[in-house]
RNA sequence: GGUCGCAUAGCUCAGUUGGUUAGAGCGCUUGCCUCACAUGCAAGAGGUCCCGUGUUCGAAUCACGGUGCGACCA
């Protein structure tokens, strides 16, 4: 069975071997009959455009690690994968594309444009999967969806419907987000605010009256063409006298009011400032509040209106220019002051975005966002860290209504008719009709009605998409086959957590539970674990201008899929951006490398031995016993750290148990015991297969390559396991524990160390070998000794080992106390005097210093008196080990002072 | 302007309910190709736990204030 492996790991044929087993075996593959509690995970579905980056990488690994970890646990798991149809991105993608051909999608048409885009889907579509499985990410293959599938599809029909008729879905012409470039609406969330220099202009507008002047000051010049009020606050004095006066509107024939809002900033420039209700959502508000008309001075195309009079059919910003230019000839430009400002950007395209009035569907969101509020409030949905809670709750209880209608081709058409023959009927919307600004009947439907069910006449349905998120919104129900009752639904949902970024809890998260409870009853997951940004080692974001985007594939290449996936699990602290440096994937190559050469070890030791895992798993020496007990100890810190998403703990803790416990010291106490001749070499060779064997199960879930590829390589496992995957997950309950064994492994340890470190301090050789004097410090340590001094020797190359009985003690040695041991090393000629003593005097310096850290706590009777009886009994403990170890080494550094004389 | 987060070794970061001699990886210094591994082995140096005040027998940890940085919202 033993073979002999390569020299060093090479990942690429096991990696690629594997993941194409792991398909293969259909491993992944989720039965909702099969027997085990449910855990489930719908994936944060990539964009078709995208390529996998290094956020999905994270993300990626982070829920392979947890359902490998929970299958391998007993549970029936299920992973969803697919991708989202991501309307706006995929269009520009698609319109650019045309753009080169001389082309636009209104001239080749919508069937044409939408043949178009799918065929690109399916030829981009399959590329960023073949990047998850290359990450090898156990999601169900057979359950892959796409966002606009017929399934997904009909969901989204199903809750537009059903949301139009309990009277949360309206139409209604509203101030709204509008990408002049997109040619589309937008919801608040999708426009990015961004601090800009900008302007401040200083406008005279005179009173009616002929009385004088107010000076308003304004960052849109060009809007005022749109102005149907002035306002400034009803407390400020100084212009309490004019409201309820008109001003007369410059480059206009119209006289606007002076009204008084409390919303207006007494600080603001003169503290009175134009109303525009038509393009500036605060005068929007303050328009409704005052009855205000709406005019509409900048159109869909950016171009001013027919309103805005002599500048119609400019840009808005050339208008703006000669707006400005106009006043300043008319003397009614006061001044301009620099001013700074945030100003909307399509976060799709950066265009400038302009409010503007305009025909939408709206969701009403309050009534869903209260149960979505409450749910986390109560705890049946918990987000890690916590605090991100706190992000969720600020959005969700200042939620406004949601434009979910799109000016796009490629996304859900919205089950919208219209009949122009038919009046409108009254609605339920908050503007009392679900669609009056129509003018006529509409009607929603699950199914497209042939024709109008009222007079019969011809239909014409709506031109417009929803927005992706809405689909979005559904998707850890619909991709379980809702608005059917699956036996998916009944068994994995809710699903048991979502893996996200933070960047997305509005648009995603948050529509999810608004969505799910509503439709489902139930939250769509018990847990949100939100991960950091992968940003570069300077901290700052990747991106494509910055020129410091890494391509995780490129990394795969070169470090291993394993390696990569460990870095950004070992990174993964909770709440914490992860800063990716090359160095440390190189630091983790090396780690997979070092696994690989330990199993090399144990291999080429097993030779035709046939092992029994369940033997190596009890008695054996010190040293096997004590390895267990610390794999025990792992079991039981990975399982808890991966319970509560401490990735990086779980990743340290297998870090430490492999290389500081296996590799550094049970590998080499192993080494004497495997001898031809040795009596131990049968239990030792058992107890490194086992428990190499069960930290392998135990790594799985992070570097499910290498670790398939060597378990498998391992004499004596359960070879009906095609993947470790089906393997069971280690319990700390299952291994034996020795706590005698361990303290003695523990004292040898100490003991070698502090020999190694005297041999380094007196520069002696490790080709030479020391002889050393033994004097245990008390009975207990006497009694341990006995069982340590082969292994001692070995570890720290010592040629005679004696030990000492009795008063006596050498003159003139080196001096180490250690483990509860004097060592003590003769010098013979091979020590310089001059630098053990310094050794030494350094060395009880810090004994005194941590000794009198110690004491003054003791010497405190509020310590004494108040702390808890066991840490004053630890003190009390390490001030008399501390005390015993001053007085040992000061009695060595006065026998080297007698010696050198 | 509002809210939230962060500040620990040269660098990147751990440090769960207050009690450690404050840790890891990388880097650095020294010595080693020791029969699994030089992608390695052994040893070592390196810290005002941002500053201040407070709570406490006891603070890197808790509270308040400040400074610096970041994010989100307006």
């Amino acid at each position: 069975m033993s073979t002999e492996l390569a020299k060093a790991y090479a990942p690429q044929d096991v990696e690629e071997r594997w993941a194409k087993e792991w398909i293969r075996l259909g491993v992944s593959t989720a039965d909702p009959q099969a027997p085990g509690p449910g855990y489930s995970i719908v994936i944060p579905p990539p964009n078709i455009t995208g390529q996998l980056h290094l956020g999905h990488a994270l993300n990626n690994t982070l829920q392979d690690v947890l359902i490998r970890f929970k299958k391998m646990d007993g549970h029936n798991t299920l992973w969803v994968p697919g991708t989202d149809h991501a309307s706006i991105a995929t269009q520009n993608v698609v319109e650019r594309q045309l753009a080169q051909q001389g082309l636009d999608r209104h001239t080749i048409g919508r069937e044409k444009f939408l043949e178009r885009t799918f065929a690109w889907k399916a030829e981009v579509g399959p590329y960023i999967i073949s990047q998850l499985k290359r990450l090898g990410a156990t999601c169900d293959w057979t359950r892959e969806r796409f966002t606009m599938d017929e399934g997904l599809s009909r969901a989204v029909r199903e809750v537009f419907v059903r949301l139009y008729e309990d009277g949360l879905i309206y139409r209604g012409r509203r101030l709204i987000n509008w990408c002049c470039r997109c040619g589309t609406a937008l919801s608040d969330i999708e426009v990015e605010h961004e601090d800009v220099k900008g302007h401040l202009w200083h406008l005279r507008y005179p009173l009616a009256d002929g009385s004088g002047a107010l000076t308003v000051a304004t960052t849109r010049p060009e809007t005022m063409l749109g102005d149907t009020a002035v306002a400034v606050h009803p407390e400020d004095a100084r212009y309490a006298q004019l409201v309820g006066k008109r001003v007369k509107l410059p480059l206009t024939d119209r006289e606007i009011p002076i009204i008084a809002d409390d919303h207006v900033d007494r600080e603001f420039g003169s503290g009175v400032v134009k109303i525009t209700p038509a393009h500036d959502f605060n005068d929007f508000e303050i328009g409704r509040r005052h009855g205000l008309d709406m005019i509409s001075v900048i159109a869909e195309d950016g171009m001013m209106t027919a309103a805005a009079g002599a500048y119609a059919g400019t840009d808005r910003a050339l208008a703006r220019k000669h707006v400005v230019e106009r006043l300043e000839a008319d003397g009614l430009l006061e001044k301009i002051e620099p001013h700074a400002l945030a100003v909307g950007h399509c976060y799709r395209c950066r265009a400038v975005v302009e409010p503007l009035l305009s025909t939408q569907w709206f969701v009403r969101t309050q009534p869903l966002a209260e149960p979505a509020i409450a749910a986390v409030k109560d705890g049946r949905t918990r987000f890690y860290p916590e605090h991100w809670s706190k992000t969720y709750f600020a959005w969700m209880e200042n939620i406004r209504d949601w434009c979910v209608s799109r000016q796009l081709w490629w996304g859900h058409r919205i089950p919208a008719w219209y009949c122009d023959a038919c009046p409108a009927e009254p609605g339920t919307g908050p503007e009392g009709a679900r669609a009056g600004e129509e003018g006529c009947k509409v009607i929603v439907s699950r199914e497209d009605p042939p024709t109008c069910p009222s007079c019969g006449g011809p239909l014409r349905q709506d031109e417009d998409v929803l927005d992706t998120w809405f689909s979005s919104g559904l998707w850890p129900f619909s991709t379980m086959g809702w608005p059917e009752q699956t036996p998916e639904l009944a068994k994995y949902y809710p699903t048991s957590v979502l893996v996200t970024g933070f960047d997305i809890i509005f648009f995603w998260v948050a529509r999810m539970m608004m969505f799910g409870l509503r439709f489902t009853g139930d939250v769509p997951f018990r847990d949100v674990y939100v991960h950091g940004l992968v940003r570069d080692e300077y901290g700052d974001k990747m991106s494509k201008t910055k020129g410091n985007v890494k391509d995780p594939l490129e990394l795969l290449a070169t470090y291993g899929t394993d390696a990569l996936r460990f870095t950004l699990v070992a990174q993964s602290a909770m709440g914490r951006d992860i800063r990716l440096s090359v160095d440390r994937i190189d630091g983790n190559r090396s780690f997979a490398n070092k696994i690989w050469n330990a199993a090399r070890f144990v291999l080429m030791n097993v030779g035709d031995a046939k092992i029994d895992l369940a033997a190596g798993m009890t008695g054996g020496t010190d040293a096997d016993r004590w390895i267990r007990a610390r794999l025990a100890r792992a079991i039981d810190e990975v399982r808890t750290a991966l319970d509560g998403y401490r990735f990086n703990d779980a990743a340290t803790t297998l870090y430490r148990f492999f290389w500081n416990e296996f590799c550094d010291w049970y590998v080499e106490l192993a080494k004497p015991s495997l001898a031809p001749d040795s009596p131990a070499r049968a239990t030792t060779i058992a107890t490194l297969v086992a428990v190499l064997e069960s930290a392998l199960r135990l790594l799985h879930p992070l570097m499910p390559f290498l670790t398939d590829e060597l378990w498998h390589a391992l004499p004596g496992v359960d070879v009906s396991r095609a993947t470790l995957l089906l393997a069971e997950y280690p319990k700390a309950s299952a291994i034996e524990r020795d706590e005698a064994a361990e303290a003695r492994v523990e004292r040898l340890v100490a003991a070698v160390r502090a020999l190694r470190n005297l041999r380094a301090e007196m520069s002696l050789p490790p080709s030479k070998e020391i002889d050393v004097l033994v004097a245990p410090l008390d009975d207990a340590a006497a009694a341990d000794l006995a069982a340590l001094t082969a292994a001692m020797r070995t570890l720290a190359r010592i040629g005679k080992l004696d030990v000492l009985s009795g008063g006596a003690r050498p003159g003139g040695a080196a001096l180490a106390v250690a483990g509860g041991f004097e060592l003590h090393v003769p010098l013979a000629g091979l020590i310089d005097v001059a630098a053990e003593r310094e050794r030494l005097e350094r060395e009880i310096e810090r004994v005194v210093k941590d000794l009198a850290g110690v004491r003054k706590k003791l010497d405190n009777e509020d310590f004494v008196k108040r702390a808890p009886e066991d840490i004053v009994a630890k003190e009390t403990a390490k001030a008399a080990e501390l005390a015993g170890k001053e007085e040992l080494l000061r009695r060595g550094l006065e026998r080297l002072r007698e010696v050198a004389g």
